[in-house]
DNA sequence: ATTTTTATACCAACTAGTCTGTTTATTTTT
DNA sequence: AAAAATAAACAGACTAGTTGGTATAAAAAT
């Protein structure tokens, strides 16, 4: 047996991703990685092969993690009421809740932190995104898709799209609550998104 | 008398813009921007006394740019129509017809831009960018304010953080439509905010 | 009208320092 | 023994910014 080396691996990430959202990534050196995770550069340079190497991995976590609540959100609400749109309302409901609990701004997403400087990052990073992002498109307008058969569209709207408000929403809230330094913002500007399909669908069909 | 240096000052400007979306702003050298602008580092740094001065000069002009198409907006849509929710509705109207033109994404928010390395900026520099934001939400929740007092809101809800909305979702749209690659995502989504005006305000008072 | 002056605009080469990544030898942990 | 880490030196490319000098164009002086 050999000694762990995951702490000091899961160290390097945190403290990177932390990091990159405070400088982006190219703004961000290797070097004051290391400083803040108390390592060497040997340490680091054992753990990635690469600078590229850590920002495929940092997006790759940050992606499983993401799907992975996206999964955990959809399980909570399954079933858990007959109709489609109060399914879909207690889904958003969770993410308000979540962003309301924030003291200071949600430190930011990494796909748009990723997409603001598209030229550092390989094509496969690109693809990992957007993939995402479609993942999350997906699986709302599934959920979209089963609220309308029971509920009228009172103005007649793409589902994709309505399902991409979701994203759009959180990736701007971001911006602006970080810009403004308004912590609340981001659970009130999903609120409104939540108060539009209450409004959007009809009570019955 | 010397001949005239703003055609170069000029060029340096937009060249650095166009490379600071593309590669965030501490991924940016001067080196590129000299390589794209067809300029030397001596007319580089005649025009600016550091890359922290372009940033400045940069953000300064993108804010007045943008405070003056707002301003535009406003003028447009002005006593235009009697209903305040008409006006409204058709100042909105006028970003979605703005953004459905384009053929590829937006090129970026340089607000969002900066935002995502804001270590790399200084506090006016923030500070500009907040105060841009906060006017965008002066000027609708002015617009908003009017609409109320003859149209009841369905969903009682703070016109601020409605105000808000309308930067959110062109902040969040300009990073999804990039990651996607999908360039009337944008105009599709300011098309939601306007059906959630219509939706929230009831027809008359 | 032609020369001289002046401020501006710009260039090319250079400097001092930072960047990622490598190497090598040693030490700690399991 | 094997894996994980330190420590420190190093390379080569790239970084922002500086320097001394030159070109340009218009105004001032002749």
């Amino acid at each position: 047996m050999a000694r762990d080396g995951k702490p000091t691996r899961d160290k390097i990430l945190a403290e990177s991703k932390t990091l990159v959202l405070e400088n982006g990534f190219a703004g961000t050196s290797v070097d004051q990685i290391l400083e803040r995770s108390k390592i060497t550069k040997g340490a680091f340079f054992y753990h990635f092969k690469s600078k590229a190497d850590l920002a495929r991995t940092l997006i790759e976590d940050f992606s499983s993690e993401d799907l992975a609540d996206l999964d955990n959100a959809l399980k909570e609400t399954e079933a858990l009421n007959g109709d489609p749109l109060q399914r879909l309302l207690k889904f958003i409901q969770r993410y308000i809740d979540m962003m309301a609990t924030l003291e200071s701004p949600y430190p930011g997403c990494l796909y748009a932190s990723y997409i603001y400087e598209p030229s550092q990052f390989s094509d496969d990073i690109k693809e990992k995104i957007s993939s995402s992002i479609l993942t999350w498109r997906r699986e709302l307008a599934v959920m979209l898709d089963e609220t309308q058969k029971t509920h009228r569209m009172k103005i007649p709207t793409d589902k994709e799209s309505l399902a991409d408000q979701f994203t759009v929403i959180l990736e701007g809230a971001f911006v602006v609550s970080k810009a403004l330094n308004e912590p609340q913002l981001t659970a009130h500007q999903l609120k409104h998104y939540k108060n539009y399909l209450e409004l959007l669908f009809e009570k019955r069909a």
